[in-house]
Order: C-alpha cells, then structure tokens, then sequence
DNA sequence: GTTATACTCTACTATGTTAATAGAGATAGT
DNA sequence: ACTATCTCTATTAACATAGTAGAGTATAAC
C-alpha cells in the first residue's frame, strides 16, 4: 500500500470534516486552507469521497460539505481502500485471484497475505472519531497552555 | 509499500538462487525460463540485485548467476527495501523527515508508523534460506505423491 | 429576478514511473 | 578464433499522478 497526495488530502479533509462535525458545512475553500491543500485539487478529492458516500455537500450560497456519516462510523481502512484501492502489496493477494501457476508465487503469496491482515488489523480499527477526539484533546491543552 | 514487477521478478530470481545455491552458477536464460521472467527484463533486474550486493555474477562462457551470500542471511526485507524503497506509505513517516507542520500530520504519521512496523515485523523476519527450505519440502511431497 | 457564492463536471497538460526492448560492447572458457 | 554469457546505455510505450482551466448549475439573500 501508497498513500498518493491525492489520499493524504482525502484523509486530512475527513479528518477536519470529523473535527467541525457539529459545525454545519465548511466550503472547499475553508477546508482548503485548514489543511493547506490546492483549492482546484481539492475539489477533485470531495467530489471523489462524495461519490465514496463518505462526504454530503450542499450546493449554492452557504454551501459547502460536511461528513455524511458520524466520524465514528467511518474508518480509515475505509477511505484508504476507496481513494487508494486494494491494500495487498501484489496485486495476485487481491480478493478474486485464486490462480497460481508456480510453487514461489503461492509462498510469497502468503507473506503478502500476512502484511495485508497486519495492516488491515491497524487501519481498520481506527474512526475519524477517534482521531478527531485526539486532536480536540490536542487543541485543549494548547489552548491552556498559552 | 507496493511491490512492482520487477520486485517481483527480483524476489522470484533470488529464491530460485537460493533453490540452486548448491548447483555452480545459473544463467539469465535459466532462470527467465524457471521463473518465467522476460530475458532482457531480468537481466537488468540482477544487475540491479547485483548492485547491491545480493547476488554475483561470473563472464564469459560458463558465467552465470550466484547467490552473494547464504540464503539465510539475506531476508525479505533487505531485498523489498533496496529494489521498492521505504516501505513506509507515506513519506512524512520515512526516516530523516521530522518536521510536522499540523496536528493531523502527527496523527496520521503515528499510524503509518505502526503500518510500516508491523510490516517489517513480517519481511524482515523471513529469510531466503527459510523460503528454499519451504520449496524443497514442497518438491519432496510432489516427487513422492507421482 | 439579479447577484454572489459555491458545488459540478469534463477536459487538458505536465511530469514521473514502470515495464519492457534493442543493440553494441566486454569477458572468459574451449 | 569462436561462442556463450554478462554489461551497459538508450529508447520506447503505456500508465498513473498531480494539478490546472473553464464552463455550467444550484441556492440563498437582497
């Protein structure tokens, strides 16, 4: 697995999504700015996590976007796997390829079979609600500190 | 982390010299047809695994190919780092990067940390000498079962 | 209903990577 | 000398990624 910028983005917008969840709807170019993303680029992305299900928008004036599902609800394995596809290293691990024509693929096969379940078991236990609790958790305690 | 053709067919030549440690040299041709790689393709695969030390290589008429080392010391790892690179997803989190600019960086960075231990936790645990054994038992099973 | 704001959609371009192929050159054994 | 084999530099085609451009559509406020 590559986390393309395409991706990083795509997981920065949810996670400030996640972050101002009980803030109505944020534009692209809020979103834009907060995580300091090409406007234009952006956009590509949200209508992309739109398609995923993972975003709503709202056209017009006081438009913008917001999650479509409550952060808990969504987790990065999720979006990793729509924005970025299969998690597998090789593409002969994948769902639906079963063929294997030589003693050394099925061996290696299975080393990769191994890394995919450790990553999945990682990524896939972890919500944007999660993660938008530790960086609230974050901002408190620099709020206070200042 | 990703593993491209030629990583495979890396992976692939290396194993089949660790299947042949015990038989002199093997050349390009032989091993493109064992592991059914294209010849040209190959050849610059093992002057890559040359490169770095995994494999060495004799001229001439009666050259060919050889394991550099002991298949058990060479590990997965050392192979999918040199020809793959990092195999941490994301850059942010390769060694040598420190500086986080947001919160979420640090957040998402601390996961594909953990991504990228746990995979190393697999690759560099598996040896060549542990995946020729592998294969030899498999072949052992075969010539008996016919 | 006009206007300003913001999302939608298609297309385009530049850049880089990957997967090969081609061919001339160097080396070593017989 | 001959032949098999590795060595090295280019070149190519295909594809993916990152980002840009611009016209179009919806909505709220006035």
């Amino acid at each position: 697995m590559r986390i393309t910028y395409k991706g990083d983005y795509a997981l920065k917008a949810l996670l400030d999504l996640a972050v101002h969840y009980e803030s109505g709807v944020s534009t692209i170019n809020d979103i834009a700015k907060r995580i300091d993303a090409p406007v234009k680029f952006l956009e590509q992305v949200l209508l992309d996590l739109k398609k995923g299900g993972f975003v709503e928008s709202k056209r017009g004036n006081v438009g913008g976007y917001h999650l479509a599902k409550d952060p808990a609800k969504i987790t990065l394995g999720q979006v990793v796997r729509y924005i970025e596809g299969p998690i597998e290293p090789i593409s002969c691990v994948e769902k639906g390829y079963t063929k294997c024509s030589d003693l050394s693929c099925c061996l290696f096969k299975g080393i990769w079979q191994k890394v995919a379940n450790a990553t999945s078991g990682i990524i896939d236990n972890v919500t944007f609600g999660d993660l938008a609790n530790q960086i609230n958790a974050k901002k408190e305690i620099f709020a206070y500190s200042i």
